[in-house]
RNA sequence: GGUCGCGUAGCUCAGCUGGAUAGAGCAUCUGCCUUCUAAGCAGACGGUCACAGGUUCGAAUCCUGUCGCGAUCACCA
């Protein structure tokens, strides 16, 4: 990458404004040259100029001749107005080149002994996945894969909330109208089955709090009288004291969902090394926040609760126990973060990403504040990966209009799609059925996964489901082509082995579009380290793109392999080997498939 | 109302640690399939970077204010 040549260069910039200008201590800014100037990095000379007392021009030539002098890499430099545009020698590039290409691993550091636990998805057990865990999914994702990538060790983690009054309305109505039926004997997918029941209690509820007002009820009155809520609420007692029938229910209903959101997940293409259930996580942090309380960090009001004051943090006051001492959603949050790294301790857990939308950033921010404050040195370590709303073009998803995109659904739709338009252009034939249906599903989720992690995460979104079964332009399918068109040429070609590489400096001048994909190519590394860094897939996506479009470029004048086997012939295939590569391991990350041929 | 975020081409998005003529894709239009995959390539059209000030050699980018949109501010999770 050009980030090595970058710091030595500044030093000799350093040296050069010292000796022309007797400048000193300034800050040296060298910034990537823009694609429509000539050149790989550029200074900017106007900061320069009081002490030079010369034209930006003049002062630009100066430090350029210098550099092209000292700097063997420099091959040459330019001047335009008082921007410095320096280029590197292409027997650089090359070598560069060489070090990715021979490099069988893209992670920045070595393995290292740190973990850090990436939480994602983290479901309720009522409702299945939706268009909006698919976002989260895919993010949580990419995340682990980019901090892998960089040496870290990764933990993926979700917490399912499996436990409340919302878990207890579909057993409830399952109990009184299912009349027994189970994802075996109704066909249906364990999570859809159980969310039916969630639909069909809010039906029913609604039709009793309806006739309730008619009958000249108040609203509030008629909602809290409803047989049914009551009868929910009576059950949660029972679940909370360990009523043996309750929690076989309650086991037997979740054990269902769990299966089905699996069959998700795995088509999904996400897993998970670490469950937690806050069936088992909510009772704790009442024993931290009582330890809190003694060292003054919190404080009791007079009714018993218990609080927390961010006043000195520009924050506000924040409940953490109730008057009647049961805990809140934040007790349970500091409950569970320091489990976790109870849990871990040996494996030298120091840090935690929790990807959840961005409602509930001032929670998070809450929450991080709270540990610190209780001493753990790890807090600092916390990171909210934070993601915007995913919108569709009808509007918002809402459960209750039922205009909520199911993940199996959407999922489905892809497949679909992509098969169609596969078939449309009859690229599948002479593939055998299973075949098909394996590239059309890698279709399909390249389109879906692509469109998805190509936004900055913290952005709200807008899904349009027909532009995204759209395959053309800036999108995973058209990515997972120029691979497997790369492929299908290096079949028909030669085999390019790892060691041809090192032939290739035989091939000295570049041609403009050999070398603007080399450059690429070599940036692969940086990019990773700087998207892992920002936990942001879309980094990645962009270079991808970018990659393939100055490939596709490129292609359009490879000669052809009936040729002589000229030098160029052999430089382009291997090219076309460490592009291949490069997307490959790049679309990895992203955790989309390329298909070898379609 | 307080806090946080967003506002860039008709649409979806890049660019944001200040730099050159603000970039892609979709859509619209024009070329390119007797050569290894045309899901492609080359090009045209399209902009008051929400608005107004400020900071400076220079602002889409930083600061302030205004407008618009969204989220959040529960003894819900």
């Amino acid at each position: 990458m050009k980030n090595d040549l970058r710091l030595v260069l500044r030093q000799f910039i350093a040296a050069a404004l010292k000796n022309l200008y007797n400048i000193q201590g300034e800050e040296i800014d060298l910034q990537d040259t823009r694609k429509e100037f000539e050149g790989d990095l550029t200074l900017v000379v106007f900061p320069y100029l009081k002490a030079s007392r010369k034209k930006p021009e003049d002062t630009a030539r100066e430090i350029g001749a210098y550099l092209q002098k000292e700097v063997k890499e420099v091959s040459s430099y330019n001047v335009i107005k008082g921007f410095l545009n320096i280029s590197f020698s292409d027997s650089y590039w090359i070598n560069k080149l060489q070090d990715i290409a021979k490099a069988d691993h893209y992670g920045i550091a070595p393995e290292g002994k740190e973990t850090i636990m990436v939480e994602y998805s983290s479901p309720n057990t009522n409702k299945p996945l939706h268009l909006g865990h698919i976002r989260n999914n895919l993010l949580g994702y990419s995340v682990a894969e980019l901090l892998k990538a960089n040496g870290k060790k990764v933990i993926k983690a979700q917490i399912i909330n499996d436990r409340g009054i919302h878990i207890c309305k579909s057993m409830l109505a399952w109990q009184k109208f299912g009349n027994g039926e189970t994802p075996e004997s109704s066909g249906m997918k364990g999570d859809k089955l159980v969310g039916k029941y969630y639909v069909e209690f809010d039906k029913q509820y609604k039709m009793q709090v309806k006739e309730r007002m008619t009958q000249g009820k108040p609203e509030k009155e008629a909602e809290e009288e409803a047989p049914l809520l009551v009868e929910a609420r009576q059950m949660l007692k029972r679940w909370e004291q360990g009523d043996a029938e309750t929690v076989k229910l309650w086991e037997k209903m979740n054990a269902w969902v769990y299966d089905g959101f699996e069959k998700t997940y795995t088509r999904l293409g996400v897993d998970f090394d670490k469950y937690y259930y806050e069936s088992e996580t909510y009772l704790l942090g009442k024993k931290v926040v009582q330890e809190g309380l003694e060292k003054g960090v919190f404080y009791k009001k007079e009714d018993g609760s218990v609080w927390v004051d961010l006043t000195g943090e520009g924050l506000d006051h924040k409940l953490l126990l109730r008057s009647d001492g049961t805990s809140v959603y934040m007790t349970q949050d500091i409950g569970t973060a320091i489990q976790r790294f109870e849990d871990f301790e040996a494996q030298n857990l120091n840090g935690m990403i929790y990807t959840v939308g961005n409602e509930q950033d001032y929670h998070f921010k809450v929450l991080f504040i709270i540990l610190d404050k209780l001493g753990y040195s790890w807090a600092k370590n916390l990171y909210h990966l934070s993601y915007g709303m995913v919108d569709l073009p009808t509007g918002k998803m809402k459960s209750r209009e039922g205009t909520v995109v199911d993940a199996d659904d959407l999922m489905d739709e892809m497949d679909e799609t992509a098969r169609k338009i596969s078939e449309e252009l009859g690229k599948t034939e002479g593939l055998s059925p299973e075949e098909k249906r394996a590239l059309h599903h890698m279709v399909g989720m390249g389109a879906l996964k692509y469109y998805m992690l190509k936004v900055d995460p913290r952005k709200r979104m807008l899904f349009n489901p027909e532009e995204s079964v759209d395959f053309q332009g800036n999108t995973g399918p058209f990515i997972q082509y120029t691979h497997a068109r790369i492929k299908s040429l290096l079949r028909k070609g030669m085999h390019i082995a790892s060691e041809d590489v090192s032939k290739v400096t035989e091939y000295e001048a570049l041609q403009t579009s050999e070398q603007a994909v080399v450059k690429q190519l070599a940036l692969f590394p940086a990019t990773v380290e700087s998207a892992a860094s920002e936990y942001s897939p879309s980094i990645i996506a962009a270079y991808i793109y970018d990659l393939v479009k100055l490939y596709n470029a490129l292609y359009q004048q490879l000669p052809i392999l009936t040729d002589e086997n000229t030098k160029a012939v052999a430089f382009r295939l291997v090219l076309s080997r460490v592009t291949a590569d490069v997307i490959e391991k790049g679309m990895g990350l992203l955790g989309i498939a390329v298909p070898e041929r379609m």
